[in-house]
DNA sequence: CGTAATCTTGACCAACGTCAATGTTCGTGG
DNA sequence: CCACGAACATTGACGTTGGTCAAGATTACG
């Protein structure tokens, strides 16, 4: 199965040969697909599963005791979900499909157990967390410090840059099936206060976000004004 | 030399035999003491080392074009700094000395080659890499929903967690060496509201931080205010 | 004792949140 | 095909939170 995977081809995860990939194969248990607003990790159960996006986007989040609700990141395809779960624990985030959602579900004991195995596997396990880490700086400077203007555009780019390295996003056009509410979640906003950024973008040519299509006429421009800083393509990822 | 260190008493790091703490020994290349202000780390350099907070206090930041700076993160003693030495790259983050510090130095390499040769080590580093993952996100949280006073309460009771649990910090007072300006860079806010904020939670009696003396009369309460969810003892960090 | 850095506070202003009203989209049942 | 309702988008008016400016108080240190 995961020797024709079609995310495979795109170049998205390190070369693997043969025998790696019959081996990550025999993680898989199954292949999950779930409608958008499905409940796919809930924080605080004890899951022994793995995740890898195949299709759609899902969001990570924390629920506040009054009800608020941020916004930890968005999963793309190729993304993993859920990796606590090899490192025994229980997950403390939930995730949410925001579009209807295929996923590979993998054992997390075998994951385990490869990563012991084979720690050529488990260092590159470790250096996708590293990518992580860096991202969620990154995403803390724009919370801390960024306008809401810069932080709309930051957050948008950011998803925007994701895909282009996926090979999912070309032109300038591309999709992105965000409730304004869900932006908001991630950006520290209120639902209107996104609006009026969305719309002071729009004035400046910087980004248009209309329905779910958005628009980036030009990429670096946008990506100077939200500090944002494109990255260089050939980092790949761990997990198939 | 690690076989001696005060730290390792403190039950801070994973039990572990005396080879592997020889092996530890042999990375280690030297100790560097450095005074308040010191950058021990700077953005965009691409280090060969690896680091251990001894003693002392640091912080993880990011500067912006504009001049305005982001704490990333408070680094106290146990801490590992600049792991992304170990898996290639360059790091992206500047670390700078709040107080005196002490540090061990760990051969960048050596270190990379132990994690090849022993996959419980790649593991544990992997372990200590998701919890830092946990805490980045609680961090998010806080920066994007939270008060301005539940921010300054989040962040000074998340670092007397952290220390707590390190045998750091014992009855309701600590030691807090930050100057309201690094406060403000490290929760979003601007230096005069920070006042503002502390002055709001000494009215409450929630906590007083006086000069850079913190006392907190109530932990449990200082927490269910600020939304920071005490962690239990037993987590222990990778390396020495 | 003096200088520089930081703390602390008040006054005022800008950014962002809340409320409420209207428009739009989309699915559902008649 | 159309009527209806639910969810969401969009906008204006207004209130609150947090930023900026500026001044005096305190501390650290030579």
């Amino acid at each position: 199965l995961c020797r024709d995977c079609g995310l495979r081809r795109l170049r998205l995860f390190r070369p693997m040969n043969r025998r790696e990939v019959d081996q990550i194969s025999a993680m898989k248990r199954s292949h999950l697909s779930v409608p958008a607003g499905t409940d796919i990790v809930v924080a605080g159960e004890r899951g022994r599963q793995v995740y890898t996006m195949f299709e759609g986007w899902a969001v990570r989040y924390h629920q506040l005791p009054d009800g608020s609700r941020q916004i930890l990141d968005v999963l793309l395809p190729g993304d993993t979900v859920a990796l606590t779960a090899v490192v025994p624990g229980a997950t403390a985030h939930s995730v949410q499909a925001l579009t209807a959602v295929s996923l590979c579900v993998l054992d997390g004991r075998k994951l385990f157990a490869m990563c012991l195995a084979s720690p050529v596997f488990a260092m590159g396990l470790l250096r996708t967390q590293l990518d992580e880490e860096h991202r969620a700086d990154a995403r803390l400077v724009m919370l801390g410090r960024l306008s809401a203007e810069a932080r709309v555009g930051y957050f948008v780019i950011e998803i925007y840059d994701r895909l282009r390295r996926r090979g999912m996003a070309n032109g300038a056009a591309c999709p992105f099936p965000l409730r304004r509410l869900d932006i908001a979640d991630a950006v520290g906003l209120s639902r209107v206060h996104v609006m009026r950024a969305l719309r002071g973008l729009r004035a400046q040519t910087l980004m248009d976000l209309t329905g779910q299509d958005l628009i980036i006429p030009d990429v670096a421009r946008l990506a100077a004004y939200a500090g944002y800083a494109i990255e260089p393509p050939g980092r790949t990822r761990a997990i198939l």
